[in-house]
DNA sequence: AGCACATGTTGAACCGTTTACACAGGGCGC
DNA sequence: GCGCCCTGTGTAAACGGTTCAACATGTGCT
């Protein structure tokens, strides 16, 4: 039964060392020694110990041991949104390997804004987390580099890894971990499967400029019609604002409304990009794959449940690898840079194309 | 261009209050002062200290600033995964919430398991967070009680306020705030709703004993069977373990395998196993709703893209309301039960039933 | 001129832990 | 019997903030 040492006006507070120390007869610092385990100590001291420990329910406060030179067992992460099924997968992953190695995780959430991903990561600088991990696209321009890469220093300095996580490096002197995922190679691969299906005029939908993850996504698109020698057709890449299902129902339905279908497949940037486009292709009485083939990007649930033909990303991987290379990494201020793969999921969303090289009707 | 103080060794450190107060030519004491905000001070004092912060890039450290007796900005929260739909919409509305009031998140993750619930709870002890908020589901038997509510007495203890979030009261004498939602009522209106288009054998998929939540939409069945005079029949009552989609089609496909089909409507007990239910029942043929009509509970994003009508649940508010009343309560140690209501969603996965009142065929 | 009083600032104690350093006592070789 | 190492423990000084009590300084009142 813990009983909780009262204070002077009768209100229970939790025990101390001190009150450890007391209770086993033995000093604070013997104390402090046997739980962290790594001094000599007699059998019978520690046992008085972890009786007193137990007894007194105690538990070490965590900024006590923080001030005193302790790194605190935590991770930190900044993602867009905790309901974006990629954010969340990535963040499972961190979770898991933070759960692994012991550790906590400290999450803050930007909405995609800049402002608030720079605020949270001031709050983190307080923290003093091992690793502070950066994840998801961004729009890297001049006056951000320079903040993010004043705010890597700083995080250098107070001892935290700064990780990031589907993003570029910020730059060579820039101290940081990058850990990336194929987005080129998969955009590639997924137009290549289009291609080699016979598919000649196919929509890009999603195309956002000045962003990273997107751009990669179309260059990897334009590179796979060039080795197909397939012409490449601007007015088929469709700009998006967000990449969420309403704005893929919006691109497809404006661009069915605004002029007659002159593509017999589409590459939607992310899946759920895909599933509102094809609930606006479903309008039109248009089906997936019989009327029009389509592939997304990301492998997430709404995928699987509309068979849709997608590139699968390692979201939960990029999540704990970017925790372990961290974690690994002694010296704070490490650099490094990993590419993981991605891959094609075929399902059931394309069909060769028997219609017009220029597209049906 | 801030600038990093130098250590003995030529490290760069993070500048520390006393860096500052020398840099402005003031005392430490004044330098806290005026950077919390709520003492008197001179407007010159004011300006030549904000410049030093500025010029040096302090950010305070938590740390010293919590073993000071400060309550730490922080808000932390148990989940059984952070990839689990329900449990990401909480989260978010955490987050949200946590974000309006400056808070960063701790997040400790289960998977479901009581132990790893437990140790998660213990490490936020140590963090000695504002608010520790447990959500969802849970089997709480008198082994479990006794624990949890030893865990309650100890936060308390620590200052820190206990929120259930989707759970019940663990009883009358322990401290915690409870925000719960209608999960009878929700079970109710969705039964009533095939009730009304006539059907009468409707399926139950993924009991569950000894778990609150799926006992609680079992109650709401039967109370709405009961209310519309339909007898009730435990063979349709059907048992699931995980609440996952996978467990959806397995229960779908071991029913249809193991006896001719005698429902023409599911309730599931959440929209993943409505989902799973639905691949089920569509390898057989059997289509939604034309064949069999289909209700589910969450109102989460499978729902929409099936077309499924559900039941939803206010996620997000059930955590934005979690942090509201935890941050409101100035005593840890409150006590509070709040339940939020929900409703149907009607889309299109329900039909009349036109056959026979003990099922087709 | 003397006093009360508000305003700003400071020195120092304190929060709970870790750890460098000092030291006690026992076994051992000389 | 003496000095030595080895093992285990204690003392006290950090760590970086907050805050209480004390103290200057300036202003208005008698």
């Amino acid at each position: 039964m813990p009983r909780r040492i009262a204070s002077g006006d009768g209100k229970p507070r939790p025990a101390t060392i001190k009150d450890v120390a007391r209770h086993a007869g033995v000093s604070v610092a013997t104390v402090s020694r046997i739980l962290s385990g790594t001094y000599p100590n007699a059998p019978a001291t520690r046992s008085k110990v972890m009786r007193a420990v137990r007894e007194l329910d105690y538990v070490p406060n965590a900024h006590a041991r923080g001030l005193a030179g302790v790194r605190p067992k935590s991770v930190a992460i900044v993602v867009n949104s905790v309901i974006s099924p990629h954010y969340a997968h990535v963040a499972q992953g961190v979770h898991e390997e933070a759960a692994r190695a012991g550790r906590l995780c400290i999450v803050g959430t930007t909405g995609g804004d800049l402002e608030r991903e720079l605020a949270a990561i001031q709050l983190m600088r307080e923290e003093h987390a091992e690793a502070v991990i950066l994840v998801g696209n961004i729009n890297p321009d001049e006056a951000y580099r320079e903040r993010m890469a004043g705010y890597a220093r700083a995080l250098a300095a107070a001892g935290s890894q700064l990780v990031l996580c589907g993003r570029p490096p910020l730059g060579p002197d820039v101290p940081a971990i990058v850990v990336e995922y194929d987005n080129t190679g998969g955009a590639f691969a997924a137009t290549s499967h289009l291609l080699s299906a016979g598919h000649k005029r196919i929509l890009f939908l999603g195309r956002r400029f000045g962003y990273t993850t997107p751009e990669s996504r179309v260059a990897g698109y334009r590179a796979a019609l060039a080795a197909h020698g397939v012409p490449h057709d601007p007015g088929l890449e469709v700009d998006g604002a967000r990449m969420v299902r309403r704005e893929g129902y919006r691109m497809m339905r404006e661009r069915l409304d605004a002029r007659p279908r002159d593509f017999t497949a589409v590459f939607a940037i992310n899946d759920l990009i895909a599933a509102g486009a094809r609930e606006a292709l479903r309008e039109r009485g248009l089906r997936i794959p019989e009327d029009v083939s389509m592939v997304g990007f990301d492998d997430l649930p709404p995928a699987a449940d509309i068979d849709l033909t997608t590139v699968y990303i390692p979201h939960e991987e990029l999540g704990r690898t970017a925790v372990r290379l961290a974690l690994k990494s002694e010296t704070p201020g490490a650099s490094e840079h990993v590419l993981l793969g991605t891959h094609i999921v075929v399902r059931d969303s394309v069909c060769p194309n028997v219609g017009e090289a220029s597209g049906p009707d």
